[in-house]
DNA sequence: TCTGGCACTCATGACGCACGAGTGCCAGCA
DNA sequence: TGCTGGCACTCGTGCGTCATGAGTGCCAGA
């Protein structure tokens, strides 16, 4: 077990490796922390936080830098969230307010993320499949050919062509139209199949086809998680990433490109409280040297999707789980208002 | 006046340096290129080329590049745009061809030519003002709430809440819907505010208000060029940009980052053809060591948008001029039978 | 258990030096 | 007049040497 003083001397070292980005020795600790103790007695600490794991040093001669391990248990034991000041509160606000729709809202949020957090920042567009169906929308375009659109209560909108078996006529359009709506609005999408299985029944049978082709059509619409879609912002900060630059912000560019990876990223948080993955922790080789904080938000009390940020391993954890905490609340309120 | 074999030589000279990236000198030249000449007049000739501006010593004691203005005389004299190979050409449809929607179109178009050009793509969203509506829809969402979609004929949706002075019953509602459908579906944006100019008068005057609020955010949503979206990929490939990393990309990635930034790069190009910007030609500061190249693209004859690509002034202009322009014929073709 | 002292390691930066790619210029030749 | 070979010169690059100093591990003493 690690002593009351050999935590104070790790939680030290982060915070210094982080400020400073060069490697920490034991004499500028007690200079710049009041510890209490003289530099020989912090190297014997530090020699049992490296045989545990906790920091390692580039080479022989230098300072020690935290591990992955390290940084993992200054998360869980040795830092809070950093809650952010009153202006940068009011900033948020003022910011997120003057959002016109739901892209602008996201687009927004992935600013102010990446601003607040010097780092990349990944926002979901609210799932799905856990909204609810404000209404759905059919067009004729041809008269073998709809137009389905779906709109949801966070403000979300996709849409779908159709193409019928048959000829549809418009008062039958008219009657699909309006019993779909009577049964489906204000409903979860996860309800939805149940309460439409039997609709196709009802109709003439020449009309049938087309009703479930329609039905196929707006289930698929709603299941579809490859349609999940993200916004991400910021990447200009991955420039003060590093100094050996390419063979580190390569592969992270290449993963931030690719939809499926960042989705996986935010999804595997399953904890409704904030997620962080240090280092190696994440899944995904090309992150390997970052850190994600994420965390999900939502319009009531339940999460419909996730944002957070992708940054150095060495960052700071408190700060930025406080921002990414306080921008997931005001995108809460805001999505509840409108 | 420069001889042919000058511009020969600094045809070379831009050959080798965009494969090997290194300064080229006057006898490697003689090497590679069957110029028929000694390296003692090659050298001559850079020289005169030098004093013209084309190319340029990174030291006194170094080969020669490139300059801007060099690049400039290279694309505009010198070089034609290369045709794809058939199997590239095969794979460019065969992708495009599996789009689900306009999303998922733009989307393939990005990282197609990302990955053709191998350079970062950029791919703007069929713009509304030159579109033309297929429909409007209108729904309440409260008694004085509405949602207003609109749809347009290469399959963009936008939507916009508009808060009513008063409320609006059911059925005017409905007749609001069917006029302003029975006048604008089909006709093109620009149209649309003198067509819809006289609607509020034929209204009850309880109704007027909202009649007018309604009409104000149609028209809104239709002229606001700031809405104009679009969407990039291949940043990975920036990595390849150069040696002193940070300084180059940074700026890029920021310029790439901002929307109305990217959306001027795109639109500066009057020019109904292909247009390239070389270096210092881009008027962005962050850009002055790319150049661009972008073309129109659209569904019909004419151009709905744009789309091109952002690399480093040492790129294959042939190969890149040739891509962008195959894709963008392609993109027309899919947007035309949806 | 902490502290001061001491020898040791080793990355870093400065300096000097040789190498060689590339140039400019010039005299000679077609 | 234009091309060519030759030659001296420049200067960036890579390499080995060396001194510096930050930082360490260990030990004896309090």
């Amino acid at each position: 077990m690690l002593s009351e003083r050999r935590l104070e001397v790790l939680r030290a070292i982060v915070q210094d490796y982080v400020g400073t980005e060069e490697p920490v020795g034991s004499k500028a600790l007690t200079e710049r922390h009041k510890l209490g103790v003289s530099p020989a007695t912090v190297r014997n600490d530090m020699a049992a936080l490296e045989d545990e794991g906790f920091i390692a040093q580039p080479h022989t001669s230098a300072g020690r830098i935290p591990t992955d391990k390290g940084y993992r248990l200054f998360v869980d034991k040795l830092a809070g969230v950093k809650p952010l000041s009153a202006p940068e509160r009011r900033a948020i606000q003022n910011f997120l307010d003057g959002a016109v729709d739901l892209d602008d809202v996201v687009g927004r949020t992935v600013r102010l993320l990446a601003q607040l957090t010097r780092q990349v920042a990944v926002v979901q567009y609210p799932s799905l499949t856990r909204s609810t169906v404000r209404h759905v929308e059919l067009l004729a375009l041809a008269p073998a050919r709809l137009m389905l659109v779906v709109i949801t209560d966070t403000g979300r909108v996709e849409q779908r062509h159709v193409d019928c078996p048959a000829p549809f006529g418009e008062a039958s359009l008219a009657d699909l139209r309006a019993r779909l709506n009577s049964r489906v609005a204000g409903r979860r999408f996860s309800d939805v199949p149940q309460l439409v299985q039997d609709l196709p029944e009802s109709f003439d049978r020449d009309d049938q086809g087309t009703v479930a082709t329609v039905l196929a059509t707006l289930l698929e619409t709603l299941v579809e998680e490859s349609e999940e879609r993200l916004m991400i912002g910021g990447t200009a900060n991955l420039t003060r990433f590093g100094h050996d630059f390419p063979l580190v912000i390569r592969p992270v560019l290449e993963a931030l490109e690719e939809q499926v990876v960042l989705l996986k990223l935010l999804g595997e948080a399953k904890d409704p409280g904030m997620t962080v993955r240090i280092g190696h922790e994440n899944v995904h080789e090309g992150l390997n040297s970052t850190s994600v904080v994420s965390v999900g938000y939502g319009s009531g009390g339940e999460a419909v999707a996730k944002l957070g940020v992708v940054g150095p391993t060495r960052m700071d954890y408190p700060g930025t789980m406080g921002a990414v905490r306080a921008v997931a609340r005001y995108v809460g309120q805001i999505l509840a208002e409108s």
